[in-house]
RNA sequence: GGCGAUGUAGCUCAGAUGGUGAGAGCAUGCGGCUCAUAUCCGCAGUGUCCGGGGUUCAAGUCCCUGCAUCGCCA
């Protein structure tokens, strides 16, 4: 297997803002190179935005600003929509970025050269209100459908790319690698655009028609269009044609688009390259829409229209795992308030959580939190059981944990089993089939329980080995399924890793291998390892249905009181909801100085990604001075009332921490950007 | 209009090369446990596998056709 990959994410048009489609390639791009950097590769993520073309110019121009300008704004809104969610890049690539542009123009120049670019005539109706062709079956009644007007006849002259030259290669390339494009119905679709001849791509627009582009570099009367410059990225992000990161990770390129590119990047860009002379890609990796559906969820809940701000009220880490559970890979899926909901109070607080809090609850209240030593053998000896090794090629017939008998040696070998399982499905991006493997895990984990009742085995005391083997192997399963869990859940996993002293997750360096080290059957936790009791990892989302349900519960057990009373008003208690409403936001210090006439306060500026730095007044002044406050990264809360004091306008609040005499500021870390939210 | 995809339990969907009585989760009903986030475990149902033809010893799975939905292209 390759020890290294590198993975793209389309670049994202900046005429739109960033929602759930972004969102969704953008999260399988990051848990695919999680994964990978889980198994111990090199694993680079690219994601970047386009920015040139007609749209961009008219959008800008729209609302009276440079394209550039624009472009700023928007692109600036996709960089700081990752890291919220856990998502991790190491280049986020522009099309305005100096170093694309000249690798575009290098390559254009290339092809230019070796005769694959030609200069050509056409003729076709042409909309002057539109700015644009019409081809015979758009136009309505010989008008064009937007202005009702007739188009004009007239002839243009444009550069255009020879790609009919190499349709019979990729014809060929693709039959040769059958997993050049993935799934299958894809790989299907482009044959079946290459049974028709193909023909050759225009890539040019004179600019008397656009200017926003990047030039032609042998005709300077022409900027470049769309996919010369936009499909180029993926190599200009790593300094083709010399640079180190090139020659390292372009042999390992994997590409990660939706469907509706398939076209481009299955036709135009492998025969781009192979013009350009350089290798193709590895794999095209091609996912289905979400269909956002209405939500019938009750009030209590709430509603929320846009599918990203779910992210922020149910947590990133559930969201990242439901995107990924509930969408076949290559198909389509629904997106719902309900359906996110059903699948956190199912798989995430019912299976998930609640093991994790059972068992860690256990060992505190049996063993004082220490992993017991194993009495059993098969746990004293390292290794996979030779069994499991010998079933492996019959995986995956996990759901044969129906039987009553799950005894340890068998969760072993589940475990075992699946983690090969997950890695290898993970690694296809079969993440729904590697998920449902996980989670077959833990129904096994819940039944071992109910199956060996360790609270019956902890009233008699000689069964105390007994009870040291069922939690020994329970810690061993929660580590497994911590690790597995790390590229889907990364801020969930961590803190589970941190209940069960689990150490290697939370650190680049030390976790590579971790995978690795669970297939060659090494407990990854060691006896005499402190756990801690757990809070909940994820608090059940109360709807009227589990209302109701518990209700009637109770009723049925008899209308006796409950120990826990159901409604108690918690007044020192906060809904997420409430503190979602606070917009807390990453800002720099750039300037700082005293207010005439108070001892305690400073008047700051505080750039936090807006078109200009905020004023703030901040009572600091005891503690800090202004020369080491500018600079500064501080946490500001954003949409807190203005307010004057003494006399000078406050627009929000920086986050400090006191004890005793001694206040800090609160400094986040320096990967979150100016305007990054923090929730 | 052309090409392609999808149509399986009330809901969301798996069914990898055609082959044991068609599956999972959720929802529903019943039972068990009490370590746990009123959670967990067990049991129970319900399906003209979109309609109609065909190939085959055998089709949800392959072929043809019709309908519905979606995407790309023109």
């Amino acid at each position: 297997m390759d020890n290294i990959s590198y993975l793209t994410t389309p670049i994202y048009y900046v005429n739109a803002q960033p929602h759930l489609g972004h969102a969704y390639t953008t999260v399988v791009a990051d848990v695919y190179t999680r994964l990978g950097r889980l198994v111990g590769r090199d694993a680079r993520l690219q994601t970047g935005t386009d920015e040139h073309g007609d749209k961009i110019a008219q959008a800008a121009a729209a609302e009276s600003v440079e394209p550039k300008q624009y472009a700023d704004r928007i692109s600036d809104m996709f960089r700081q929509t990752w890291p919220p969610l856990h998502i991790r890049y190491d280049r986020f690539i522009r099309t305005t970025d100096p170093d694309h542009i000249k690798v575009v123009q290098e390559i254009l120049q290339k092809v230019y050269d070796a005769g694959d670019i030609y200069f050509a005539k056409y003729g076709g109706n042409y909309c002057v209100g539109c700015e644009r062709f019409y081809t015979d079956h758009e136009l309505v009644d010989g008008k064009c459908p937007d202005h009702q007007t007739e188009p004009v006849y007239i002839e243009e002259e444009n550069y255009f790319f020879r790609m009919s030259k190499y349709q019979d290669w990729l014809l060929e390339h693709i039959e040769a690698h059958p997993d050049f494009i993935r799934p299958e119905r894809y790989r299907n679709e482009v044959k079946s655009f290459l049974a028709e001849p193909l023909e050759d791509l225009c890539i040019s627009r004179p600019k008397t028609r656009l200017t926003w582009g990047i030039d032609l570099p042998f005709d300077d009367r022409f900027v470049t269009y769309v996919w010369f410059d936009a499909l180029i990225n993926y190599v200009s992000g790593l300094g083709w044609p010399d640079g180190r990161d090139f020659a390292k990770y372009w042999p390992h390129a994997q590409h990660l688009i939706a469907k509706d590119i398939l076209k481009p990047h299955g036709i135009y860009w492998p025969t781009m390259l192979r013009a350009a002379g350089i290798e193709p890609y590895q794999h095209l990796n091609v996912h289905g829409y979400w269909s956002v559906g209405e939500s019938k969820m009750s009030k209590s809940v709430g509603n929320v229209v846009r599918p990203l701000e779910l992210a922020q009220v149910y947590g990133p880490d559930a969201f990242r795992y439901f995107l990924m559970r509930e969408m076949t890979f290559g198909l389509d899926a629904n997106f719902s308030q309900d359906l996110l909901v059903e699948r956190y109070n199912a798989d995430l607080a019912n299976d998930l959580g609640n093991l994790f809090s059972r068992v860690l609850n256990m060992m505190a209240r049996y063993r004082d939190g220490l992993v017991p030593e194993p009495s059993s053998k098969s746990d004293q000896r390292p290794g996979p059981d030779p069994r499991a090794q010998a079933a492996e090629d019959t995986l995956p017939p996990l759901r044969t944990m129906d039987q009553p008998w799950l005894r340890s040696s068998t969760m072993k070998e589940l475990s075992w089993r699946t983690t090969q399982y997950y890695q290898a499905q993970m690694d296809v991006f079969a993440f729904r089939r590697a998920l449902e493997a996980l989670w077959d895990l833990i129904g096994a984990a819940n039944k071992y329980v109910v199956a060996t009742e360790p609270w019956t085995l902890a009233k008699d005391l000689d069964q105390a080995p007994k009870l040291d083997q069922v939690l020994y192997r329970l810690c061993q399963v929660l580590a497994d399924v911590t690790v597995m869990v790390w590229p889907v859940m990364p801020a969930v996993a961590e803190k589970m890793a941190a209940c069960l002293g689990l150490a290697g997750v939370t650190t680049d360096k030390i976790r590579g291998g971790l995978l690795a080290k669970i297939a060659s059957g090494q407990a990854l936790l060691g006896p005499g390892t402190q756990t801690q009791k757990p809070r909940p990892l994820f608090p059940r989302i109360e709807t009227d249905k589990v209302a109701a349900k518990a209700a009637k519960a109770e009723k049925k057990a008899g209308g006796k009181k409950s120990a826990r009373p159901q409604t108690k008003p918690r007044a020192e208690l906060v809904a997420i909801e409430d503190f979602a409403r606070l917009d807390l936001r990453v800002g720099v210090i750039t300037e700082a100085g005293p207010i005439e006439g108070a001892d305690k306060l400073l008047r700051l500026m505080v750039d936090l990604g807006e078109d200009a730095p905020r004023q703030l007044v901040a009572g600091v002044a005891a503690h800090y001075s202004p020369q080491e406050l500018v600079g500064m990264r501080v946490v500001v809360v954003a949409n807190l009332k203005p307010a004057k004091l003494r006399g000078v306008m406050s627009h929000g609040m920086l986050l400090a921490g006191s004890q005793g005499k001694t206040m800090k500021i609160l400094q986040p870390d320096p990967e979150l950007p100016p305007g990054a939210k923090i929730k």
